[in-house]
RNA sequence: GGGGUUGUAGCUUAGCAUGGUUUGAGCACCCGGCUGAUAACCGGGAGGUCACCGGUUCAAAUCCGGUCAGCCCCA
């Protein structure tokens, strides 16, 4: 390619666009970028306006700022911020692009516990609640500083100045008003209940706190033997893996419905479900009678354990539906303390409950051996207690799911507690019809995972025995007449004072008459779920209704990794139900994690957690962000180092190298883009249509959150723009002036930067800021533009059909040359194409240089070059033609034609005395001697390339040889594109004479103002298809 | 035990809704080529029982049933 002469004398180039360091690094770009944000206030821009008038709402799912942000919480920032930013370029005002932090919770109080060294709550209200709760107030915000730099160097423009904070007073507030309603209307109820319970945190859990703390457990699994009442030998057998609740045992319980067999096992007898005495004995037993379940309700038994008397109306029989024989014998130890269906036969029998267990988790009654001790510790000296009286028929270890604390881990026990509850099973039906409005992606969590979880939805425990969280605003006088207060204002209006904090301890010293009776009212000793916190942050985030007249629902997009599917997206759907009847979120994206480099699940435990600082850091923001964007977000995926500085090279080190190779040369010519001019060039209008059916798809893609599909698209456009293009339009750069078809080249090409520039920005704010105001340096920034608009009349489907075509051809001509070794640069006498669809002559030249060839020229299928010829089928002609097999195949093969004609024409023809049918033969092609022949079948494109090259042929080649070593000599020495050199060239002999008509050509091409040919000159020695050459090249003197 | 989801080359994956040439790419590897914008690029090679079994069909990676394995959720 030659070097551009430029005349300095009587003209500066232009620097209008600036020269860009194409090696720079993506961090230091990133870095350069967010300075330039900060100094000329662009992000406050951003969020302080809108290109339009369609409203998007939007919400930001709360974390909690005590703990680091990793990797995981840097892609849903990336999601979220690359959403918003698109919506931002598409003319929409977007509402509350605000932050927002979760504040209260179990995890913030266990940090202030471990921090003051407390085991017990006893040891916090000894410490003082006010001083407790100073300290989880400030701790809170323990990693905020990294949470913002974070944000800062990922890009992730939301308002952190105005973000919702959920402890504050009037969030609280908001909170009350929507717990006064729910109790109102009836939904918010007090009750007691067989609860979740961590003796540790003192606290019940709910049943989506409880489903993340499931794990395996090695707990015994005992079959224990209840004497029945009168018989000295006779049992029931029970089954349990909690023998710490069997000094609680009040009942037994059988399922009516199911067969029993009293069974002898050597001197004893035991009732068993029928369906398991095998299981259980083996061949030991012989049964001596079976009977339904109904024969056992009523029967007595004799207390297994008599440390704490057995309340009057225990230790019966009793029925129970939840009674299965799929675990342990079909008859269950029930104590009523300790399960839900225990209770439920506990209250059906109106019994007292045995209760041994305290709110620590402790044995706590001086009459048990083991008093003190914690509820687990116990298993193992129960079960000796029980082996030395011989109560126990067999005892194993199994592993089974239990569920723990999911925050501290310690094992979760069933307790009776009295507790506040949101009555949600009453609405399942409402839940299922508001999610129908819901687009959830992926689409299968729908009526999958999220849609099975509201059939079956759990009456939400909502109190808390804690400190650190929204206060419970019920208050209860001793006749139990009961008011909830909605706000502030309602408080004094019952005459209570409202206190400064809303937080205990200060609002439990708030009293005032009831209004029913007089007597003075206190509040309920409660705070609430920390996920009632964050479900409301659709009222509460604008302080609704104290401040805000309405509440925008449902909100257009929300996304959160996929465990908030039973959290924050659940009880955002259950409150949004409830209070305002309705779905809460129109368009909900579920993102999976991220995954180590080794593919495993990052955890604390396993210390392979990525912070998302060092992430970013590592690789540079944009980067880090379209690794986020590459592949479906709902699955999980891996840390990819390769595939991450695949996408640096590919997309932001393509587009700078374009940038650069425009940037030159525009500069040289002073060229400035003026709009788009388009013109009649084909490559050009190809790369235009490109250009605008890439905006409509990725504008598909965006619109439906498919962000990696829009990455796709501008990733392949990027590649056409540089590899197709570029390459083939580099010449028309290169023209010595600037006259009207070199301006539209420009144009062109600058359009189809800009075009992507703009299409990347929302995916990767800092490269396409950077590159867009280099393209635009008048525009203050990339992000405070439209995104582009598809031009309808300039896609054009056929042309990019045709291009595809024509790199087919390219594609089949270098397959030929490689098959044949024949070097692109060597040119071919002819290449012949042949295509069931027309490629126009004017993109046959374009790709005619690449093609290298003489002659290029469209043939018909009755044109090509070739001999048809008949082809035996061995397989099936060998045992037809027996020993004339090798006598047919020499006819066929020497074949000049006609035999072939024949038989196309009849269908067989006769070798011999045999008939040749279609049977046993088939017509192929040969390409004729001098030809290779390449077939294209997706396109159905036929090559031809003559192989055949003359001396003439070859010298040209060689020309062209050298003129490569050449200009890589003058890269190598850094010569300016217009520096001058003289050539002396050493080489075989008649070297002179083979280049004697392309001196002039190769002249031109390396800028030499002499060529000269010599022998042993010193230079650099080159070996060309065996032969060696030396070359030397100078700067020419120049002459003052 | 129940529900969801995934299984395609060494790795990452497209295709599957609506069945139709020989399952298509990228990375890595090897060989070759091109290149005065390129950190690129192009051609070729090697690498696939489309997890397995069965069914429907003229035809199955694709639809149906079952099995196995991984992951997630629930009990």
């Amino acid at each position: 390619m030659p070097p551009r002469r430029v005349s300095t004398d009587f003209e500066m180039p232009g620097t209008v666009y600036e020269q860009i360091e194409t090696n720079k690094s993506l961090k230091a770009i990133g870095d350069e970028v967010l300075q330039y944000w900060k100094e000329a206030g662009i992000i406050e821009k951003s969020l302080n306006s809108s290109l339009g008038n369609k409203l998007f709402t939007f919400l930001e799912g709360p974390p909690t700022a005590n703990g680091r942000p990793h990797v995981g919480h840097a892609m849903t920032r990336t999601v979220k911020d690359s959403v918003l930013r698109y919506r931002y370029m598409t003319g929409h005002r977007i509402s509350r692009r605000t932050g927002g932090w979760d504040c209260h919770g179990l995890p913030v109080e266990i940090e202030a516990e471990k921090h003051f060294g407390f085991k017990v709550k006893k040891e916090i209200e000894e410490f003082g609640i006010d001083k407790f709760n100073e300290y989880c107030r400030e701790s809170i915000f323990r990693y905020i500083d990294e949470w913002m730099e974070t944000d800062d160097h990922l890009g992730y423009w939301v308002d952190q100045e105005n973000a919702y904070v959920t402890m504050r007073n009037e969030y609280m507030e908001s909170e009350w008003w929507a717990l006064k309603t729910m109790f109102e209307k009836k939904m918010l109820v007090r009750d007691f209940k067989i609860v979740p319970y961590c003796p540790r945190c003192e606290t019940s859990l709910s049943s989506h706190e409880l489903s993340q703390g499931y794990d395996d457990a090695k707990d015994p699994s005992v079959y224990v033997k209840f004497r029945e009442k009168g018989y000295s030998d006779r049992y029931f057998m029970a089954w349990t893996t909690t023998p710490w609740t069997l000094p609680a045992n009040q009942f037994l319980a059988v399922n009516e419905k199911i067969e029993y067999a009293l069974v002898q096992v050597g001197e004893e007898e035991y009732y068993v479900a029928r369906p398991v005495v095998e299981k259980l004995f083996g061949k030991e037993a012989r049964i001596l009678s079976t009977m339904p379940g109904s024969d056992l309700v009523g029967k007595q038994y004799e207390q297994l354990m008599d440390f704490i008397p057995a309340p009057k109306g225990s230790l019966v029989v009793t029925s129970g539906d939840h009674v299965t024989v799929e675990d342990g014998t079909g008859i269950v130890h029930t104590s009523p303390a300790f399960g839900a269906d225990d209770f439920e036969i506990g209250k059906r029998f109106g019994v007292e409950i045995i209760n041994p267990i305290n709110q620590s988790g402790r044995f706590n009654d001086p009459r048990l051996p083991w008093n003190g001790k914690f509820f687990k510790d116990a298993d193992t000296e129960i079960l000796i207690w029980l082996k030395t009286r011989n109560k126990v028929y067999r005892s194993e270890k199994i592993t089974h799911t239990y569920p723990f604390c999911y925050r501290c881990g310690t094992p979760l026990l069933y307790y009776p507690l009295q507790a506040w509850f949101i009555r949600v099973s009453t609405i399942r039906q409402k839940l299922l019809e508001n999610n129908s409005r819901i687009d959830w992606h992926p689409e299968h969590l729908k009526d999958g995972r999220f849609g099975n979880f509201l059939t079956e939805a759990k009456d939400w425990a909502l109190s808390r025995n804690r400190y650190w969280g929204t206060p419970l605003p019920v208050w209860t006088c001793p006749e139990e007449h009961m008011v909830a207060v909605g706000s502030v204002e309602e408080l004094k209006q019952y005459g209570g004072s409202a206190p400064d904090d809303l937080h205990r301890p200060f609002i439990d010293n708030v009293r005032f008459p009831c209004p029913t009776c007089g007597k003075e009212m206190t509040r309920e000793p409660y705070v609430i779920d920390t996920w009632f916190d964050s479900g409301s942050a659709t009222y509460a985030a604008i302080h609704y209704p104290m401040e805000s007249g309405r509440v925008p629902l449902p909100i257009s997009f929300i996304t959160e990794a996929i465990d908030q599917t039973r959290g924050w997206f659940y009880t955002l759907h259950v409150i949004g139900s409830i209070l305002f009847d309705t779905n809460a979120y129109k368009d909900v994206l579920s993102i999976d994690f991220i995954l180590d480099e080794q593919g495993r699940k990052m955890s604390k435990s396993k210390g392979n957690s990525v912070y998302a600082i060092d992430f970013v850091n590592e690789f540079g923001p944009d980067p880090a962000r379209l690794f986020f964007m590459t592949g479906v977000p709902w699955r999980s995926k891996a840390i990819d180092r390769k595939l991450i500085s695949e996408i640096t090279r590919k997309v932001f080190g393509t587009l700078s190298n374009v940038y650069s190779f425009f940037a030159s040369n525009a500069n040289l010519d002073s060229y400035r883009y003026e709009g788009l001019m388009p013109g009649s060039n084909i490559l050009d209008r190809w790369i235009i249509s490109r250009c605008n059916s890439t905006v409509e798809a990725v504008k598909v893609a965006m619109d439906n959150y498919d962000m990696h599909i829009a990455l796709k698209a501008i990733e392949d456009l990027i590649e056409d723009l540089s590899n197709f293009y570029l390459r083939l339009s580099r010449r028309r750069f290169w023209a010595e002036t600037l006259d009207r078809q070199k301006e539209e080249a420009y144009s062109v090409l600058f359009y189809a930067l800009e075009t992507v520039t703009l299409m990347l920005a929302p995916l990767a704010p800092f490269y396409s800021e950077y590159l867009y105001r280099k393209l635009h340096p008048e525009s203050e920034s990339v992000h405070l533009e439209k995104f582009p608009e598809a031009m309808g009349q300039m896609i054009n489907h056929d042309l990019e059909a045709e291009v595809s075509r024509a790199e087919a051809i390219l594609e089949a001509t270098r397959r030929i040359r490689q098959d044949h070794g024949i070097k692109g640069r060597q040119p071919v006498t002819e290449v012949l194409v042949s295509s069931t669809t027309e490629i126009g002559n004017e993109l046959l030249e374009i790709i005619s240089p690449e093609l290298n060839a003489r002659t290029v020229r469209f043939v018909d299928e009755n044109e090509w070059p070739v001999v048809r010829k008949i082809a035996l089928k061995t397989k099936e002609a060998a045992p037809l033609l027996r020993k004339d097999l090798n006598m047919v195949r020499e006819a066929l093969d020497h074949d000049d034609g006609t035999l072939a004609l024949q038989f196309s024409s009849a269908g067989s023809v006769k070798v011999g005395e045999h008939a040749i049918t279609g049977e046993i033969a088939e017509i192929f092609m040969e390409p004729k001697a001098e030809y290779a022949m390449d077939h294209e079948s997706k396109s159905g494109i036929t090559v031809f390339v003559n192989l055949r090259r003359d001396q003439a042929l070859m010298n040209e080649g060689l020309a062209r040889e050298l003129v490569r070593r050449i200009q890589v000599m003058r890269k190598e020495m850094n010569l300016q594109y217009d520096e001058t050199i003289d050539v002396t060239i050493s080489g075989p002999d008649g070297i002179r004479d083979q280049l004697a008509g392309h001196a002039e050509w190769m002249g031109k091409e390396t800028l030499a103002s002499t060529l000269q040919f010599a022998s042993g000159i010193e230079g650099r020695k080159w070996d060309i298809d065996g032969e060696i050459f030396i070359i030397r090249i100078v700067p020419t003197e120049t002459v003052k």
